[in-house]
DNA sequence: CGTGGTCCATACGCTACCGTACGGCCCATA
DNA sequence: TATGGGCCGTACGGTAGCGTATGGACCACG
């Protein structure tokens, strides 16, 4: 019988120690995502992890690889040319990332950030995910009619502010948050849905 | 003679471990502000500091209090009212902020934001600072005669702006940051100083 | 049945860090 | 000069973490 599925043993592959890794990483950010305590996290010693791993340092640069090849592919994936749709594609970014839409994806990606301002290799990393995630607003604003330069500003200041306010606690400053933040957001893409005067 | 000034041996006070703690804090985050490390930095050992303070909680409640106190005064002074000026105050506001106005207060700005991630205190502080921040700003919008609930948008949005732009490297996005930079404080105070249409 | 390869446990040395105990230096004051 | 207190150095035990060495369990395959 090929069993393959039941119990071929449980063995970890590193897909599987990078998934973990990640998760750690949400919690407890770049210096508390330590070898023994991922290993005790997965039930195993560290006698696996070594295994996988030459040491830390790959564990680490794993889980930035395959956290940047999922960034930007959502981006792409999210922000894909859908002709008359593009101020809608707009929001529904600034929504995807604000709020608790996705609280552990905000957790991963602050995490990353911090780690990036001391860390050469994964500010490479960030940098290059910005790049697209900008390049993809961009045209997005781009296709709303926005000029170039504005256009650049926009989405800079689109994930500036979608960044921004995974930092602050502003689940306490607004009875009615959902609806600042849908102003915020109105404030970002404005005048090409609203239009003033 | 009162030589009070020239080599009064040179003694450490808890101002003193807590200025180079924050120095500390703002290279390494929270997790590297270590006691034993701090110590050879101020060129003493600990036995210095656990004269000064109980222990490394002590310190980090110390910088945190400190912290806050400065922060709080410096929002109510730079936001102090002045009729006629309060567009510009908003500006000077964001250009303090963002870029390299004040490197290092914004290193510290992101160590303590991403230490209140996991610290109920030091979140706790976050949230009065915010919350000082976000009303003197909503004031200034206020005066200029923004309506409430759009002030206390573009407040929200002014500070989560400063705040994710310095998570990003967006010095290398644009050839032009200053004007760049100077496009998005319009975006967020505009309708103040241009007119649309 | 033996053998080699895969995956993990155990044990070890090393370093960094925390907090404490204790002793010593310097200075003021009686 | 003695003496007490403020400030700091030294030494210690304890924990946590990294990386290595080594052995063992398990499976595939000859």
């Amino acid at each position: 019988m090929e069993n393959s599925k039941t119990k071929p043993r449980a063995q970890l592959d590193r897909a599987a120690w990078v998934l973990a890794a990640t998760d750690l990483l949400a919690r407890e950010g770049v210096a508390g995502l330590r070898v023994e305590l991922l290993a005790k996290h997965l039930k195993v010693t560290k006698g696996s992890f070594y295994w996988h791993f030459k040491d830390r340092r790959d564990l680490l640069q794993a889980v930035l690889d395959v956290w940047k090849e999922g960034r930007i592919q959502d981006i792409v994936k999210q922000t894909r040319a859908t002709p008359g749709q593009e101020l809608q594609q707009l929001h529904h970014v600034i929504d995807v990332y604000s709020a608790s839409r996705s609280r552990k994806g905000m957790m991963i990606e602050l995490a990353v950030r911090d780690w990036a301002r001391r860390d050469d290799t994964a500010a490479a990393v960030v940098e290059e995910v910005d790049t697209w995630r900008l390049k993809c607003a961009r045209e997005l604003f781009l296709a709303c009619g926005i000029p170039m330069a504005e256009a650049s500003s926009r989405s800079m200041l689109l994930y500036a502010y979608v960044f921004g306010v995974s930092l602050m606690f502003c689940e306490r400053y607004a009875d009615n948050l959902a609806e600042l933040k849908n102003d915020i957001a109105g404030l970002i893409a404005r005048s090409t849905d609203t239009m003033p005067g």
